[in-house]
DNA sequence: CCATCTTTGTGCACGCGTTCACAAAGACAT
DNA sequence: ATGTCTTTGTGAACGCGTGCACAAAGATGG
């Protein structure tokens, strides 16, 4: 997962910790799809599995928003869905915008999942003139010189970062100075934004390296115990597989 | 971020804690941007900063690798790039394949950042016959037929899924039958695997509804106890601001 | 109206992660 | 060699998040 808050100690905003808060959208698309499929109510372990979770830390998330259950019965879906989609703030619109119009930004600009859920991309915008004008995702993309007036004219509290790594502190500076108060990064740097920002990032090569190593750990052990309970896994590629523990270093600083 | 582990109840494998692993690939980051400015030495304050972390939390995270700094100095940087490189798995090839050739998943074929550090794009896989044959990134589309032959023959052990919702949990299962044993999931749905696969979910909705959450109780705040420190924030769009707490439900089930 | 059965809501305990604060270790100057 | 100064490494305390286990609440049937 890439996570990554900044900003307020978490101050358990209203009584609900970050963590449940975090889990709200995967319960709400759990619900999404019951209520398309008209199923009435759901008990706690039922929508608990569709969501991939614990269903004590469930009813415990929900605890938080109230009592919305029925004992004996389960939570009504449509009921739910409404409040679960109040508390997050989709009952009303928000503007976005896009800047960094690569191949990721138009990948972005092009997912349908912003749309369905009170998002609208106000804007595309990228830094290229030649990109000026030209329409992606159906959306004309504008000049990085308009961006302020960009934000201000749409009343946008939410910009997605999708430039390459060097430009990603000077447009967040730039967005926050405009009036963003929310960014979502998918460059590969931290950013640093004054207190009341929040900054949320996704990096795929961060999400890679975790992978790598726990990828790393499971054939260490395989060589070492062996357990044989995972059944394909080759030996894989290069060098160093002395195994996790107690190898000397190859190099050493003076 | 966009997290979310499955597997292994945090056997915390050789004694590093998850949130420390995932935070090296940050360190790493800032280690190979100081050696490329040819930086010798590093003090955990300096390289906190520019990991954007507290200096105590690095120095605990490097404590779980050993005892790597010199005390009075610092890190010496080309020799801590070499102990997290290698604790990470990142001194060998890991080569992954991407399955799901749509607009995400040709962006994340062009992303740099896949080789940079390890990682190998093997094979590119789309479900559309149309699709075969095309270079995306100069890597040619294979057809989902051959997912199975192609991994075994690549010896690939990390997959990415960038297909829609519904194909997700298809392809990941043959993915896991074909010997991948870790999964990074751009799909919005929550996957099922077998004990010893790992899966990393990015979902860029959740991420925007996180930021919808935190961004509504800015407003309210705001506008309920006038404190005034955030100085854009327009009065901004649609219904039902009647404040956060304390509102009657509009809709009510039976 | 009473008994039974299902399912919620939560008190409690436990473990992980974070942070503080400081002793120990080493560099460096004299 | 000795003292001072910087910076690491870590013991200890604290707080958050998770999961167990059960009592309370309500539905349902007789």
């Amino acid at each position: 997962m890439a996570t990554g808050r900044t900003h307020r100690p978490a101050t358990r905003s209203r009584g609900i910790p970050e963590a449940t808060v975090a889990r709200l959208p995967l319960y709400l698309r759990a619900l999404t799809a019951l209520s398309e499929r008209s199923v009435p109510t759901v008990s706690s372990e039922e929508l608990a599995a569709a969501a991939g979770v614990n269903s004590a830390k469930l009813r415990k998330d929900f605890s938080y928003l109230g009592s919305y259950g029925t004992r004996g019965v389960g939570y009504d879906v449509e009921y739910l869905v409404y409040q679960i989609s109040r508390e997050l703030g989709l009952t009303q619109d928000w503007p976005v915008v896009i800047v960094g119009i690569g191949n990721l930004g138009a990948a972005l600009a092009n997912y349908g999942g912003f749309a369905s859920r009170g998002f609208r991309v106000a804007a595309l915008i990228d830094a290229d003139p030649a990109m000026a004008g030209k329409p992606v995702a159906g959306i004309p993309v504008r000049h990085t010189d308009d961006l302020e007036k960009i934000i201000k004219d749409n009343g946008v509290s939410i910009g997605v970062i999708a430039t390459p790594a060097g430009a990603a502190q000077q447009v967040c500076d730039r967005l926050v100075a405009a009036g963003v108060t929310s960014i979502l990064n998918f460059a590969p740097t931290v950013l640093s934004v004054p207190d009341g920002v929040d900054v949320r990032k996704v990096d795929l090569s961060i999400e890679l390296q975790i992978l790598a190593f726990h990828e790393q750990r499971k054939a260490g052990e395989e060589t070492a115990a062996g357990d044989g309970a995972l059944p394909a896994a080759t030996p894989r590629a290069t060098s160093a597989d002395q195994g996790p523990d107690g190898d000397v270093p190859a190099v050493m600083p003076a």
